[in-house]
DNA sequence: AAAGATTGAGCGGTCAATCTTA
DNA sequence: TAAGATTGACCGCTCAATCTTT
């Protein structure tokens, strides 16, 4: 089933929005069923992954904005890789107000463990598309998410 | 923000899928923010639009392969349109199984209210792009969805 | 006051189990 | 038994309010 199978549009914005937004949705629903094996979420895969390959420590402000979602909800998905051992809430000396955190060695070794086969599944939903096909759809969306951005 | 300035990507298919995904939950919370004024969701509202246009009476199975979650949803959904008078539960003669769904009066009347305001926030969002960029991108998103299809 | 983190109410979603009717 | 709808447990998210520290 595509979106525009089932549904007429005479409005051309509107059936590439739901496009992207169905797209996106199916991408999730995918990526949520894989993880269903492992003990972590796809969400906090996401952060593992934005954690280890982080330039500079990340408060969880910092995590909040590139996952897209309310800094409340980091709080509980820290504690959750806190428990599992994967993550460290780790104090600033000199300022007591916020952490920075550390993907532990635990960590790492989970999502090396998981990494490969994580991008084997991406791959396979994206190999439909050529190198230039993926460079011109990112442009797209660059631009889709730059425009959204000045107007709010 | 946009994804890939805030995140490094060696790999070109993940970084694809991420602008994708992310710009799929940007215009949801667009639209989200843009439903509070009303008394109806952005998915109720959906839901409202797919009854309005629909070529044939829906059942809620309809409606949940049409909006992608599951059937559990669509009866929590529907029991708020009901309530709000939008949307009837009509039974259907000779099969006592399930129901039509149908917009009232009302709902048309909400729907129409709406519909301009709704509209003029998407184009909004997608006046960046040309007309033959949308198609180009409709067309990106039609294939990726029929890749994925076909693997689950 | 402002920054970072946390809490709690509420909503939309998944999934498994159940109910009713065919 | 199968189909459609419903229920309940649970998760991830938003948002407003609050707490601690600066």
């Amino acid at each position: 089933m595509v979106f525009n199978e089932l549904n007429h549009f005479d409005d051309k914005e509107h059936e590439t929005l739901m496009g992207i937004w169905w797209s996106g949705v199916l991408l999730k629903q995918r990526s949520r069923r894989f993880f269903r094996q492992y003990p972590v979420s796809d969400s906090q895969f996401n952060a593992l992954m934005l954690l280890k390959y982080a330039d500079r420590p990340f408060t969880q402000q910092d995590l909040s904005e590139r996952m897209l979602v309310d800094k409340s909800n980091i709080t509980i998905l820290i504690d959750e890789l806190e428990k599992l051992g994967f993550v460290r809430r780790s104090k600033i000396p000199g300022d007591r107000r916020f952490y920075h955190l550390e993907i532990t060695g635990d960590g790492v070794a989970f999502f090396d463990s998981v990494e490969q086969e994580y991008r084997a599944l991406i791959h396979d939903a994206m190999s439909i598309f050529t190198p230039e096909e993926l460079a011109e759809i990112t442009r797209y969306m660059v631009r889709l998410q730059a425009g959204l951005e000045e107007k709010s």
